[in-house]
DNA sequence: TATTTTTTTGTATAATTTTGCAGGAATTTT
DNA sequence: AAAATTCCTGCAAAATTATACAAAAAAATA
């Protein structure tokens, strides 16, 4: 379907933002939205989202995204692999959380392609700064990364 | 029980050393090991120790310990006290001043924090550059930091 | 110790989640 | 464009996980 990707994103920002505790309570949230997809297939989304269903203090469950924070939920395989986790944006800076330990080569690879888009980058240990040439849009230099 | 903490140890322990995929399986390791309980104790006994059935690359899903990464909160303390000297600001960045050697441990206790206002950290020797989600003031920074 | 209260557990069952299968869409190949 | 292939989905059922309830065990109290 075409609205997959999309609808994967709605789902962690659901989960990223409010407290839903069963794949039921989820998909209400969803059909609110007018997401309509059965219990079967947020189930399939969970898996890829690698979703995690979290015992709280209280006695409870929420779900929560295991991986990280938000755009891993891009769906994976159109980000480069090697280790990018996630990849965020504030302002003219991007950043790229990676498994630990492959900041450096993501951030070496990412120079060896030369892209104007971008000024350069510093690495940690799991995460590159990725610093964007002015007027670089998001959505440009997230294509300049996908492979 | 006499047993309950001791039992609770050692569930631990399996998760993190051997990768069981439900809690059937998890039950025959620990029937191998002589612990005989049931599948209902087994499933208050995980969620007690907050275990996470984590799907993974390979389309499987394994157990893990939750508290390991911790969306847990920290404690005020913990970090002025391990060694920052000193936060500054200029637009979305912060500049954590940390006494030598400390700063990728406490970037990584930032990073375990797993708040929303911080989008990433980066760990120099000294410093810690902390990138700042887009309209996050600095004084919502500097609270959560709780300098 | 006897009594009361709290904690822990198993049983059975309810609730929830996962998946095999088949059909239909989308994409790729010829 | 047709054919082949791959992807996505719902349905229904299987598999897994959570819990209400009752009883046993442990701990606290008298």
């Amino acid at each position: 379907m075409k609205n997959k990707n999309n609808r994967l994103q709605q789902v962690a920002e659901i989960i990223r933002n409010t407290h839903v505790g069963s794949q039921d309570e989820l998909l209400k949230v969803l059909h609110e939205k007018g997401i309509a997809i059965t219990q079967a297939t947020l189930s399939r989304d969970l898996k890829q989202l690698r979703v995690v269903k979290l015992p709280t203090d209280d006695g409870e469950y929420i779900y929560s995204l295991s991986t990280d924070k938000s755009l891993n939920a891009m769906p994976a395989e159109s980000i480069s692999e090697k280790g990018i986790l996630s990849v965020e944006f504030s302002g003219n800076l991007a950043v790229i959380k990676t498994r630990p330990g492959y900041a450096s080569a993501i951030a070496s690879d990412i120079d060896a392609m030369n892209a104007h888009e971008f000024l350069g980058s510093i690495a940690g240990d799991d995460s590159v700064l990725l610093i964007l040439r002015e007027n670089v849009s998001h959505k440009q230099a997230l294509s300049k990364l996908r492979v």
